[in-house]
RNA sequence: GGCGGCAUCGCCAAGCGGCCAAGGCAAUGGAUUGCAAAUCCAUCACCCCCGGUUCGAAUCCGGGUGCCGCCUCCA
C-alpha cells in the first residue's frame, strides 16, 4: 500500500500521515450548529470529511472519528426563543434532521457526536486549568482568554492581533475585554438566555463557542489528535482560539493536521439566505435529484477547492452517476459467458489508480476518473462478448471497494418490483414477444412515468429505476 | 488595510518542468436496436495577458487583469 499524504494547513504543505499511535487515526471534525437544517455548504464540509474517513480506511488505518454538535449558542438560543420553544427540543429538531441527511448522503456514522450541553463540566475544568495557569481574566462576569499570554498565536492562520480590521463593529462584550482579540471561554448570563444557562465555579452562563471543541476533543481523543478538520472560514478565528486554549492549558501540541475544506458557493457567491441562493437537501430532492447525485457532485471537485453549486453542475453529475450505478448493476447480472478480454487485469490496475489518487491529498476528480476508465474498458469487452463470469466478477468487486470510498450507490435502496409493476413488465414482455409494438411501447411509456425504466437487450428486457423527469424548482 | 484561494475545451475538472494537455457532462457523425434506451467507434483545447528563467513551462519567477473568500460565534 501506498503512503496516504494530506495537505496540513499548518504547515501549508502536503504531509505523508502518520498517526501518533501505529495503525490507528484519531480525527475530530467541526460538527453542525444544530439551529436549523444543514444547507448544502455544510453538506459539503461532511461529504469531505467523510471521504477522509474512509480514505483512512482504505489505507488501513483504523480510525477513531468524533463529530461535535453544537447544541447552544447565540444562534440556537435566539432561534429557540423566537418560536418559544425549549432549547432542548429546537436543537433535537435539527439532530434528528442532521442525521437523516447524513444517511441519504451515504455518510458513514462517526464514532461519537458529543453534544456540547452534555460536557459542561470538562469544559469549565478547562477553563479552571486556564485560569491557573494565568492565561484568563474576568470582566463583566465573563471569562476571556488573553491571546498575549499564549505565544503560539496566530501560527495557523498566519494572523495576529496587528492584522485585524481597525473599526470592525464591536458587540457588547468587546467592551469587557482588554485586547478585542481575546475572546470568550465561559459566557455570563444575560437577560436574553433566558433560562439558559449553568451554575458552575465559572460562574452562571454558558460555554463559549471556542471551548467545546477543545475539551471534547481531549476528553474523547486524548490532549494531542491526528486530524482536526473544518471548514475553511473556521481557521480563523475557531480553530486558532482552539490551538490556544488548548496549548496553553496541556503544554502539548492539540493537533497534528489541520484539514480544512473550501466553500461551496451558489450562483458564485457565498451562500446566504438574503441572497437567495440558499439551498438545503430537500431543495436538491425537489428538483428531482437523488441526494447521493449531489455526492457525485461534490466529489468531481477537489474538497479544498472553492466551487460553485449549479444546477448544470448537478445535471452532470447525475448523469455520470447513472452510468456508475447501471455499470454496477449490470455486473451482477448473471450469463456472463465470454471468453476473452482481460477484465480481471484492468480491474486490479484502475483500482491501483484509485487509491494512488485518493492518496495525493484526496483528489476524488481523479479517482472518479480511474472509475470511468475501468467502466470504460469493461463495456468494450462485454460489447464484444469477452466478460466472463470471473471476470465481471472480479471487476465488481473492484468497483464496490472504490464505493467503500465514493459511496455512490444506491445500497439496497432500489427496492424490489411492486406486484401492478411486475405485472405490467410481464405484459410488455410477452407484447414484445409476439411482436406487439405498439403496445409495448405504450407500457414503456406508462412504466417510465410510474419511475421504472426498460431497457431492451439481447436476452430479455431489463429495468431500473429512475426519475421519472425533473422539476424546476421555485 | 492585513491574510488566503482561483483563472486549462460550450459547462465541470486532472495536471506539481519533458511521450500526441486525463476524465465527466453537452455536441456532431457512425455501429447496434422493431423504435428507443444502454453500450461501443470516431470527431471536439496549445492552457487570462505581458515579461523572465530553462535545451524544454499550462506547470518555476516577476508584473498585470479578473473573480471569490477570511479578518463579524457561517462548513
Amino acid at each position: 500500500m501506498t503512503d496516504l499524504y494530506i495537505y496540513n494547513t499548518l504547515s501549508r504543505n502536503r504531509e505523508k500521515f502518520v498517526p501518533l499511535k501505529d495503525g490507528v487515526a484519531t480525527i475530530y471534525t467541526c460538527g453542525p450548529t444544530v439551529y436549523s437544517q444543514a444547507q448544502i455548504g455544510n453538506l459539503r464540509a461532511f461529504v469531505s470529511y467523510d471521504v477522509l474517513v474512509k480514505t483512512l480506511a482504505l489505507f488501513g488505518f483504523k480510525v477513531i472519528h468524533v463529530m461535535n454538535l453544537t447544541d447552544v449558542d447565540d444562534k440556537t438560543i435566539r432561534a429557540s426563543r423566537a418560536e418559544g420553544v425549549e432549547l432542548g427540543d429546537l436543537t433535537q429538531r435539527y439532530i434528528d434532521i442532521f442525521f437523516r441527511d447524513l444517511d441519504k448522503l451515504n455518510i458513514r456514522r462517526a464514532s461519537e457526536y458529543p453534544r456540547a450541553t452534555a460536557h459542561i463540566p470538562a469544559m469549565v475544568a478547562l477553563v479552571s486549568k486556564l485560569k491557573d495557569r494565568g492565561h484568563t481574566y474576568e470582566s463583566g462576569g465573563s471569562t476571556y482568554f488573553r491571546i498575549s499570554s499564549f505565544s503560539g498565536y496566530g501560527k495557523l492562520s498566519g494572523m495576529d492581533s496587528a492584522g485585524l480590521k481597525p473599526g470592525a463593529r464591536l458587540d457588547k462584550d468587546e467592551y469587557e475585554k482588554e485586547d478585542a482579540s481575546d475572546f470568550v471561554l465561559w459566557k455570563g448570563w444575560k437577560e436574553e438566555d433566558g433560562d439558559v444557562f449553568w451554575e458552575t465555579e465559572a460562574g452562571k452562563g454558558r460555554p463559549g463557542w471556542h471551548i467545546e471543541c477543545s475539551a471534547m476533543s481531549m476528553q474523547y481523543l486524548g490532549e494531542t489528535v491526528d486530524i482536526h478538520g473544518g471548514g475553511i472560514d473556521l481557521i480563523f478565528p475557531h480553530h486558532e482560539n482552539e490551538i490556544a486554549q488548548s496549548e496553553a492549558a496541556t503544554g502539548k501540541k492539540f493537533v497534528r493536521y489541520w484539514v480544512h475544506n473550501g466553500w461551496l458557493l451558489s450562483d458564485g457567491r457565498k451562500m446566504s439566505k438574503s441572497l437567495g441562493n440558499y439551498h438545503v437537501l430537500a431543495d436538491v430532492e425537489k428538483m428531482g435529484f437523488n441526494p447521493l447525485d449531489l455526492r457525485y457532485f461534490f466529489l468531481t471537485n477537489h474538497y479544498r477547492q472553492q466551487f460553485n453549486f449549479t444546477r448544470e453542475g448537478l445535471d452532470a453529475a447525475a448523469k455520470a452517476r447513472q452510468r456508475v450505478v447501471d455499470f454496477h448493476s449490470r455486473l451482477g447480472e448473471t450469463g456472463w459467458a465470454g471468453g476473452a478480454g482481460d477484465a480481471g487485469g484492468e480491474a486490479g490496475k484502475r483500482l491501483a489508480e484509485f487509491s494512488e489518487a485518493l492518496s495525493d491529498d484526496l483528489n476524488t476528480p481523479k479517482a472518479l476518473v480511474a472509475l470511468h476508465m475501468l467502466m470504460a474498458a469493461v463495456n468494450r469487452i462485454e460489447n464484444r462478448g469477452g466478460l466472463t463470469a470471473s471476470g465481471a466478477a472480479a471487476v465488481k468487486k473492484a468497483v464496490e471497494s472504490m464505493d467503500a470510498v465514493l459511496g455512490l450507490l444506491p445500497g439496497g435502496r432500489e427496492g424490489a418490483l411492486a406486484p401492478e409493476e411486475q405485472e405490467l413488465l410481464d405484459l410488455r414482455r410477452d407484447a414484445r414477444a409476439r411482436k406487439d409494438f405498439k403496445l409495448s411501447d405504450t407500457l414503456r411509456d406508462r412504466l417510465l412515468k410510474m419511475g421504472i425504466a426498460v431497457e431492451d437487450t439481447p436476452s430479455g428486457q431489463r429495468w431500473k429505476r429512475a426519475d421519472a423527469g425533473k422539476q424546476q424548482i421555485g
